[in-house]
DNA sequence: GCTTGACATTCCAGTTACTGGAAGGTGTAT
DNA sequence: ATACACCTTCCAGTAACTGGAATGTCAAGC
């Protein structure tokens, strides 16, 4: 099986499966006699949980830990339970992070519409009240 | 004022403020005679709303575009009105979308504890839950 | 005068997870 | 012969920094 069946059959791209092997989540395949990549069946399971776990926004990392396992012949099973759970209440905490992060996106807004528009040095608008935002400790929107 | 000092007021990190000039987003300020970079009571104000508006989630590219108002002498709030209330309903939608994928988190997690956890191959346990995941189509959570 | 320490400077590299593009080789059909 | 789709490798860029190395400056203390 070349690159791109490969791809059509995991909806991962030729590009990525490359790169994937590049920083060694996918052992370099066998080659055909004209280099191409080989691929096998096991090969369409190995990058299916990969896909799977990116759809559910694990990192790269996490997914090498639990290939890692696999490829050690210990069951991952109870460790992707565990980084499941884990993982739904990083999602949890940022959804409470972004919902603040909202009220106050609305708050400036509403409070910026009673003041004039027409300030080019920020110092009576709705911009001075984004600077004031500067020292509030940050809650940011990072993962 | 020297680089450290700035830093202080403004909460933002010498390190990132070189940075920040490095890409353009503050001008090149005045050098001390030894070299040393020299602040301004502008340059706080500037580096305030850089401030204000990255702890709010706007990127340096969306910065830039109030900056470079305010620097032509345009009034830049009804721009930034205008970008509280888009960056708010891009919020929304991650949050939407965030909401869905602990949903699914969370539904794997349940199904797989009906599972055994002792399957390296996956073909019998919550790995394989996750690898049926693939061809879904990506909700992922980039911004 | 010398050392120590806290500042400052520049430049290079790394982070995450890819993606785009260049330059070139291979295979098949017309 | 040539067009076209596929494959290869390698380099660079994305966003927004952060860490670290190597080096320079300045004030205080001995």
């Amino acid at each position: 099986m070349q690159i791109n069946e490969l791809a059509q059959r995991t909806g991962v791209s030729a590009k990525t499966i490359r790169y994937y092997e590049d920083i060694d989540l996918l052992p370099s395949p066998a080659r055909q006699a004209n280099g191409y990549r080989d691929y096998s069946r096991s090969d369409i399971d190995r990058l299916k949980l990969v896909a799977g776990s990116r759809h559910l926004d694990f990192s790269l990392a996490e997914i090498k830990e639990i290939l890692d396992l696999r490829d050690r012949n210990e069951p991952p099973c109870h460790t992707m339970l565990d980084m499941l759970q884990h993982k739904s209440s990083e999602i949890q905490q940022r959804i409470a992070e972004l919902q603040r992060l909202d009220a106050e996106l609305a708050g400036l807004y509403n409070r910026g519409l009673t003041f004039p528009t027409d300030d080019v040095e920020g110092k009576n608008c709705v911009c001075h009240l984004v600077s004031e935002q500067a020292e509030i400790v940050d809650i940011q929107t990072e993962r």
